[in-house]
DNA sequence: GCCTACATGTAAATAGTTACATGATTGA
DNA sequence: TCAATCATGTAACTATTTACATGTAGGC
């Protein structure tokens, strides 16, 4: 997750660690932070592996500060991590999919539809689970009944969100190709890998 | 977390590993969830720490389960996790907040209004953050504001939870004292620390 | 006879934090 | 001159997962 999140800052500028952590905060850091101790050591792995690279390390006016920016193999890894082999888990949790979702705008309209259709999918599953768990219980408990009550009303507000989102991509699909005889159903095919789209 | 919960869940009653693990997942597993890599050498730790102690070891029909039960010092741990000194990145964060919020029924109201009030704070500083990040901004991505957008939407639907539940707590404890003269203002002291109550 | 669920555990890897260590620059 | 912010990093620790290893019991 770190490292999509450096690579993705990095796509709209050369940073250094400092500039990156701050960005990083403030972008992301509501659902989200990091901290130097983790931040230093992913970049320094990403130089090595080739997906980063220093511009320059200036000490400009004595202050050293060590300018990174992403290479070719960073793109395509950047790619490879927002929509490629996409784990479940990664949709289930909120928090990851936010930061995914953070970067949409680098994926074409399909493979955002995939991965919004997919989250979808978790959010009702979630609500299933909750529900079962409420029906068949000896669990009584005030909090924890309230609790998962109130959660319920949180992932069905979710899924309105998402099924908004959905239309809108379909939309824009639609529009793209020149509005085609256009069946409103689904592909409903078998659950396809998704592939990482070029950017845009 | 994962001590607090196991804790918690051996109040109710004596249980061994496997079924501590199915209890946990079907009662927290919407928020949470462990595997046994990190379950058993927790259970091991707390056994040594004297927190929990082996209730019995059968073989019965061969089978073998280690089932284990709190011990009045584990008793005591639980209540300082739950409610001593929690820390803000407790109660800013969900699912953990929501973690400690299944085990609610051990605290007494005071307790449970102190928590459900820092919770809020934490959760109307997060929405002051987004509405700063909108206004602020050079951010123009279409993706990023509709989250956004959508986070404040939802902090904001958990802010009307909580305080739902502020209400109620003052009210159990208004009618616990007998309808005091009650001033209904908040006593606006200063930030006290928790401190564990004892079961209900 | 085989698959699923029961039951316990370890070793290695992953992801991250906190605390430490260092030092320059800027503004009050 | 003093505090805050800029700037980079390491070491040790915490928490947790994944994969492995082992074996039993019950139902089809």
């Amino acid at each position: 997750m770190l490292d999509l999140a450096i690579l993705g800052l990095l796509k709209e500028k050369p940073m250094h660690g400092y500039e990156l952590k701050k960005r990083l905060s403030y972008m992301l850091g509501h659902f989200w932070s990091v901290s130097y101790g983790s931040l230093y050591p992913a970049m320094k792995r990403l130089e090595k592996s080739g997906s980063i690279e220093r511009a320059y390390s200036v000490k400009e006016k004595t202050r050293h500060r060590n300018v990174y920016r992403i290479t070719p193999k960073g793109d395509g890894d950047f790619m490879t991590l927002l929509a490629d082999k996409v784990p479940v888990d990664s949709l289930a949790n909120t928090d990851k999919f936010d930061i995914r979702m953070a970067f949409f705008q680098y994926l074409e309209p399909e493979t955002r539809l995939v991965l919004l259709e997919r989250r979808r999918a978790c959010l009702e599953e979630q609500v299933d689970k909750f529900k079962a768990y409420r029906k068949s219980n000896g669990d009584t408990d005030r909090y924890r009944t309230g609790l998962l009550r109130h959660k319920v009303d949180l992932a069905r507000s979710d899924i309105r969100w998402i099924s908004r989102l959905i239309d809108q991509e379909r939309e824009t699909i639609r529009k793209r190709d020149g509005v085609s005889p256009g069946r409103d159903v689904e592909p409903e095919g078998k659950e396809e890998q998704v592939t990482a789209a070029s950017s845009a």
